[in-house]
DNA sequence: TGTACATCAGTGAACGCGCGTTCACTGATGTAC
DNA sequence: TGTACATCAGTGAACGCGCGTTCACTGATGTAC
């Protein structure tokens, strides 16, 4: 007790990243203020201080997760350029990895939360929007091509499949590894098949 | 009280049933017995008659969910071929269209339940798994072709596809329409696209 | 076919427990003079 | 620059509530003779 405000500031950010990890691996209902506070370094009592719900908490945590899920998406991108790579064929070589694939609490969470956002708060749901959106305008924006149409069809198209394989090989994988590491590689194949034709 | 034994039989469907359209729409967690029995009309502490466990009621509902899916997709394959139409393409504008997106409560399962069931319990996830196996296979014997690992690519490519547009599309429909109707329909189009041509 | 008894599906109250949230309190930080 | 007071982040116990589960009880169904 007895905290400078610049440190309460950092604190909040603990409790919003320790909460982040819990939700994506066990879901927003599953996971007690208890808990979270304590895997934060605090007590539950505390947590008001900073948030006014757990709603709001989770509105936080989805807002943090899509702007860093962006953030890295546009590294990623302009890493590959300065690099002289396909950004497509580098972002889906990662996308379908089982390195991403195991690494649910820090992945893609347009993927992670995919399944949640649904049942989530308005709010929450905005940011997921939001940063949807945001995804797609930099996938279409690193596709060649002069048709601006067209890049963003594609854009749409290639997500789509990222999310579908990835998700999919993720809900099996425990239940039935090979099929799981099946629908990774294959999808994967077919994905950069497709994207060599046009 | 005092009830025949079929009768029983027939109370555990409506049990079954009941949860599996809760369970769709607001999660496994979000839906308590009490809820749950009442809406299929009947008091919690009968539950016990019928399931061990709340776990032992997701595992079966998880069951009849993918069982009645499969019977499904069957059926709508062999409905295409009999009307002389081609069952992936038919299958794919049912899939991806605005009624199969609002209709969680008894649409495809494997997209219902993807984000799920990596949380829910090792029966619920082999139902499901298996589940997925099974609408491969019949996807797979759907395409024309005759080289047979190729027929199994595209299956898993096509579902991969049909999910992730599917869920993309579900996660945004409230929070931003025209981003949900604009993935679902370039989604599709898309698809149907690359499969002309091969 | 009729009677006596056992079975067991369903009821509804109760169990302990953890949930989200509230609150009185602590004490270092921040502010006013 | 030093002192006195206000602020407020964090503590930990407590709140009412609904959770999954248990249990004594009811009474029609099913069984044995």
């Amino acid at each position: 007790m007895g905290v400078s405000r610049q440190q309460a500031i950092q604190n909040r950010q603990l409790i919003i990243d320790a909460a982040e990890k819990l939700f994506r691996e066990r879901g927003v209902d599953a996971v007690g203020l208890t808990e979270l506070t304590k895997a934060a370094g605090f007590t539950q009592g505390g947590f008001y201080n900073h948030f006014e719900s757990k709603d709001a908490l989770v509105a936080a945590v989805m807002d943090k997760a899509m702007e860093n899920g962006a953030s890295r998406l546009i590294e990623a991108i302009e890493q590959s350029k300065t690099m002289g790579l396909d950004p497509i064929k580098r972002q889906i070589d990662w996308y379908l990895s089982p390195d991403h694939r195991s690494n649910i609490e820090s992945g893609c969470p347009v993927s992670t939360f995919v399944g949640d956002v649904r049942r989530l708060s308005a709010e929450a749901r905005k940011s997921y929007a939001e940063g949807l959106a945001f995804n797609l305008d930099c996938l279409a924006g690193a596709f060649d091509g002069a048709n601006k149409k067209e890049r963003r069809k594609k854009a749409i198209s290639v997500l789509s499949q990222l999310v579908g394989t990835l998700t999919l090989s993720r809900a099996v994988v425990e239940a039935d590894p090979e099929l799981a590491d099946e629908i990774l590689k294959d999808g994967r194949r077919q994905l950069l098949l497709a994207l060599a034709d046009d």
